[in-house]
DNA sequence: GTGAAAGCGCTAACAT
DNA sequence: ATGTTAGCGCTTTCAC
């Protein structure tokens, strides 16, 4: 490690001094063309870098931003994480990694981290659960500018970007019918998540809509891995209420019922037909493919991470939220 | 946002000297430990954060971490991310990421920016390809601390974290073998991946310590997606050599034959049996239940981090290799 | 358009 | 065990 080249350096060699050179890195104004031209020549002779630590402690402004995630098993949120990324990248901006995979109770101690580290936003790319709002509460009231999917705290101004899950709840649940059934099964999510709710909400709707009465013991829960869903539909085997269909809140849980399905004899899609929700790449390559719910989760990081930006450079913008439009993807669980 | 409290205020409110208070926050043995309690209070009433800019431009270290992945969609690097992203915590460290997901090409620049932040050291989560050695042998040269996870340069002192790819193919081969099988067909991941010449290798010792010939009409390469291993299957089929069993270098592509081998009318395992490779989620779940290679990902990002930690810690630590050990797991698609 | 001066909040010798 | 003195490399007024 030989001694870095400074910005006095530069200004030296350039005959300047180096507030001038300070001007040139951050693209001000108010430099003459030639000076600046000149400053540029040397920067890049010098292989002069500008310190970020000394701008941030001189600026107040890290350009860094916080990414709290907590499973990276969960498709939807690495490729939130992909999109947000690569905007952040084109925005000039790094995201800090903080993943609370094992512990989420460790969340509020990291974000204690993230503000020793003044990182300038945050961005949520994980789900909301019923008890952990105090802390981000906190973050909201302090002014840390803040963006969140598929994360919502009621009656809060909270930036959040979403795919419509009423409106994806809904189109699974209508390719059912559509398909002629009318004794349709539903594996949900855990019952705290919001896109939870909203999914069984916009399945109830379809239901409704058809008039098909809606049948409370058809409904089993899972926590989304492949061996809950699995779980669920042997419960439901075991019921006594009769389905044809089976409309299951992710593609891993619809998976490990096809699964359960299968060993119990029952043929998918003659005996019971299936719409799963995310679209995960394995969906089009398991047996067989799987008529499911795409949702558009880079965009929905990319998205995220534009607001936040935003937010951090003009803190009056105003508090919205953004709703991205799930589709159905047919494939051979259900076929009209 | 109020104004920061700072090591001064702590000061004033604790009547020391403010690097007595700087001692404290680092933890250093020569302050007494009442004057250190005192602090250790005062800091809690004040609430004060010690700013992570300030510390970095004074000492020259940033106890952050550059993060460079490639592909988010695979399950090994994710994972990976996943024990080195809990390790850094657990040392206090940070990562930043930096995923090259879209475009290779952008790793120079984005490791230009990681220089600019000063990074302590550098974790590749990304495999080696051929062409692209090029700026990481600066940063070698340049002293850069350095780990890699399946990377590897040819004669250089390069600290690789890996799962021992040789042995991998050859357990998977053997498997196939001990199941009877002596036509054994390959997947093989694209050609310049050094993992993808381990496992080959290790394939063919386990044949020729079978006494099978090699047949070379019998390998295919695929790009680890689920379509290419379809595809290559298809190319295989409509070749003139037979095989009754085969070798997929990765789960996905795994997945992807078979679903190819269903289309042709070949039943798996009864026609042909298959190993795979990943232990990824999906591969207890799929029909039938695949057999493969599982690798201990999240502690190849744990070892990866803690040497680089090491190493940042004491750059004339040797540089050294460490392999860990792959395991065959059993399931329906190779039974013996 | 450019320069001078004053910090940003902390760590790191060195002194005491 | 504690305080003193210098910076770290930059941005930001404010002059000129």
């Amino acid at each position: 490690m030989k001694k870095r080249v400074t910005i006095r350096d530069v200004a030296a060699a350039a005959s300047v001094s180096y507030q001038t050179v300070s001007r040139v890195i951050n693209d001000r104004p108010d430099v003459a063309i030639d000076t600046r031209l000149r400053v540029r020549r040397v920067i890049q002779e010098l292989g002069y870098q500008p310190s970020a630590a000394a701008r941030s402690l001189a600026s107040r402004r890290t350009r860094t931003l916080g990414l709290i995630t907590a499973d990276f098993s969960d498709y939807f949120f690495t490729q939130v994480i992909v999109g947000a990324e690569a905007e952040a990248r084109r925005m000039d901006y790094f995201f800090i990694l903080g993943s609370t995979e094992r512990n989420p109770s460790d969340e509020p101690e990291y974000l204690r981290l993230l503000a020793e580290r003044e990182v300038d936003g945050i961005l949520f790319a994980r789900p909301s659960t019923e008890h952990d709002s105090e802390h981000v509460l906190s973050l909201i009231h302090r002014g840390v500018p803040l963006v969140t999917t598929n994360y919502y705290i009621p009656n809060e101004q909270l930036m959040v970007v979403d795919v419509d899950n009423v409106d994806g709840g809904r189109q699974a649940a209508s390719a059912l019918i559509e398909a002629g059934h009318r004794e349709i099964a539903m594996i949900a999510g855990p019952p705290s998540w919001k896109s939870v709710k909203d999914r069984t909400q916009g399945c109830q709707q379809a239901l409704a809509e058809a008039n098909i009465p809606f049948e409370p013991s058809l409904i089993e829960h899972g926590d989304w891995s492949y061996a809950s869903g699995q779980d669920a539909v042997e419960r439901l085997l075991r019921g006594s209420a009769r389905f044809t269909a089976l409309f299951a809140q992710n593609d891993r849980m619809a998976i490990g019922a096809i699964h359960a399905l299968r060993k119990a004899g029952r043929a998918v899609p003659e005996d019971i037909a299936i719409v799963g929700y995310d679209d995960i790449p394995v969906a089009a390559y398991c047996h067989p493919p799987l008529t499911t719910i795409h949702q558009p989760m880079a965009k929905v990081g990319q998205v995220a991470t534009r607001l936040l930006i935003q937010i951090i450079e003009n803190p009056d913008l105003e508090r919205k939220e953004v709703l991205l439009k799930p589709r159905l993807v047919r494939r051979e669980t259900c076929v009209c």
